[in-house]
RNA sequence: GGCCAGGUGGUGAAGUGGCUUAACACACUGCCCUUUCACGGCAGCAUUCACGGAUUCGAAUUCCGUCCUGGUCACCA
């Protein structure tokens, strides 16, 4: 064919394009950012839920392009029609809200290089089909999904690449009058890339994780448009990436084998490159097989999304862990940082792992308290009741009638350079504090307690009518505790018990015990004192007597 | 099967030819601190970096082969 039949090619094919490849080449021009600034995109397709690679790699893309003073945006990949789920845009969004992994610009969010939908591009991908038809790069194939699955049999018998390439691409060189024939008798077609590959020659690549990468030149007819006239990711990918002038593709490592193919679309179509990242998949080690293997929906329930809001995992906590997940060398700059947030963290990609991540819950655990650590009590109160509200209306209600003394309560032994650590999630603190809330506490009753020891509440009453100081310090109170303790037969202290166990009813560790039983319920606890001055003498008396009645029944 | 990548302790990993008798963190174990728990401190946890060979005065780091694991080979993304 030549030049003069591929344009009569070109506009039997589509004949009713508006504009030309130079219209949209100036319609989106080059940004206007810094120099170094990462323009990243999040390119999910609505064909089922988010999960945690997806929101690994958007949290890249987010984390790279604020850091660069760039930009991050959504693009829907909606190409696939059939495999479009109810909803799935709506998710796509609400989860990248929920998640606080918000785009600059996007589906939604605005912005000057949309539309950023890909169902919506069809006349722009079209366009430059059209201009790849008139340079002889791309062709109309005729060939049926019978055809080519007798092809695919052929080059599994013969051993050799799997494709429609060299030989097997038939309709590359059909006639101008081929084609014709071919369309009037109805016939339907793909369009797919004349590939200039040559499966001798190498590419090389630079991949801005993976490093250098070596392969051997794309050279299959890859189909560019389909049937239905909608783009392939991969055509779709080289427009978008392009007209919306994207610097680095973050992506996930399933896509580096088709690195050639991409980099031969960014050259037929006379494209600038992109740069791309390619990052390892999230893994864990089965636990019936112990192979390492992709993280599953079905198996591993950290995959989906929900998991963390459900299990009260603050977001905050969950980009910790995806942060460290993404570079390597952040945990270890956080446990340094006490004072600092993620923002001041310089993610880089020669940070990145090159293999697989295991998926380490232990790990997420810790993060998880290391972050409550840091916040306040207000702060921890203030977080549960905004979870609780959505998760657990009844203890939502109760924090807010008790929310003075919770907050006392949430503060204690958070001061000072080693703050507790005893929550990983905000489901925790029902449970931790099930003292703090005085209702809740003569509801329950000590029905948590699971010692089988019983506690002498003549004793502690006794301590408390006589003994107890609420306005006292730590130290005055405790050597208060200590004199009774010596003076109802009980040692001073554990050690000097240990000596001479025979001489003593106990030590002063079990009187606190008693009092830590009685007003808690349970025998561990954060520092009793503490716990005591802000239930006050009344409560203190009444839960005492409430475990009198508890041990008498 | 072809192509590509990766294999360092229970786990995540640092490590790019001598600074490594392999960092750091998590987990686990023991001890210490201590009124409990948590925090914190100390110690233990890979005589060795999948295996075999080569290069080198010297290798976890370079090269070759083997094995294992993962990814991918759609008119899905």
């Amino acid at each position: 064919m030549n030049e003069t039949e591929r344009v009569e090619l070109s506009n039997l094919l589509f004949p009713n394009l508006k504009h030309d490849r130079e219209y949209y080449e100036n319609m989106y021009p080059e940004r206007d950012l810094p120099e170094g600034a990462m323009v990243t995109r999040y390119g999910p397709s609505p064909t089922g839920l988010v999960h945690l690679g997806n929101l690994l790699s958007a949290f890249a893309d987010m984390s790279y392009a604020k850091q660069t003073k760039g930009s991050f945006y959504l693009r829907i990949e909606d190409t696939d029609q059939k495999r479009m789920v109810e909803g799935g845009i709506e998710n796509i969004v609400g989860v990248l809200n929920d998640f606080e992994i918000m785009p600059t610009e996007g589906y939604t969010f605005g912005g000057n290089y949309g539309p950023y939908r890909q169902s919506e591009r069809t006349e722009i991908y079209q366009t430059y089909i059209k201009d790849l038809i008139i340079k002889g790069l791309a062709y109309p194939c005729f060939m049926t999904e019978e055809e080519i699955a007798a092809i695919k049999e052929e080059q599994e018998i013969n051993k050799t690449k799997i494709g429609i390439y060299g030989v097997y691409a038939t309709d590359r060189d059909l006639s101008l009058e081929e084609i014709k024939e071919k369309i009037s008798n109805g016939e339907e077609y793909v369009i797919r890339l004349k590939s200039p590959g040559n499966l001798e020659k190498q590419v090389e690549i630079k991949d801005c994780i993976k490093g250098k990468l070596k392969f051997p030149e794309h050279n299959v007819d890859t189909i560019l448009l389909k049937k239905d006239g909608t783009p392939t990711y991969h055509f779709a990918h080289a427009i978008d990436d392009h007209l919306m002038h994207t610097t680095h593709v973050i992506r996930g490592d399933e896509w580096v084998s088709s690195l050639p193919l991409h980099i031969q679309l960014f050259q037929v179509l006379g494209f600038k490159p992109v740069k791309y990242a390619h990052i390892a998949p999230i893994t864990i080690k089965d636990k019936e097989t112990g192979n390492i293997r992709k993280i599953s929906k079905r198996k591993d329930p950290w995959f989906s999304v929900k998991y963390y809001d459900e299990n009260g995992i603050p977001i905050k906590a969950l980009h910790l862990y995806l942060a460290t997940i993404t570079n390597t060398n952040f945990e270890e700059w956080y446990l340094k940082n006490t004072d600092k947030d993620i923002n001041n963290f310089e993610f880089s990609f020669d940070k990145q792992a090159i293999g697989g991540t295991s998926f380490d819950e232990a790990k997420l655990e810790n993060l998880c308290k290391t972050y409550f650590s840091r916040k306040s009590g207000k702060e921890v109160y203030e977080e549960t009741l905004t979870w609780a509200k959505k998760h657990n209306e009844e203890y939502a209600k109760q924090l807010e009638e008790n929310k003075d003394d919770m907050i006392k309560f949430l503060s204690i032994e958070k001061d000072g350079p080693r703050p507790r650590k005893d929550i990983s999630k905000y489901s925790d603190v029902e449970e931790e504090f099930s003292y703090a809330i005085d209702s809740k506490f003569e509801k329950e009753n000590f029905s948590k307690y699971d010692g089988e020891k019983t506690y002498d509440t003549e004793l502690v009453l006794n301590y408390i009518e006589n003994y107890l100081d609420l306005d006292s310090n730590n130290e005055e109170w405790f050597n208060k505790v200590r004199e009774f303790a010596i003076e109802n037969g009980y040692a001073g202290s554990p050690k000097e018990y240990k000596k001479d166990p025979e001489n003593f009813k106990g030590h002063v560790g079990d009187i606190c015990e008693a009092i830590r039983v009685m007003i808690t319920g349970r025998t561990k606890s954060p520092d009793l004192l503490s716990i005591l001055k802000i239930l006050g003498k009344d409560k203190i008396s009444k839960r005492v007597k409430l475990y009198k009645n508890y041990i008498n029944n």
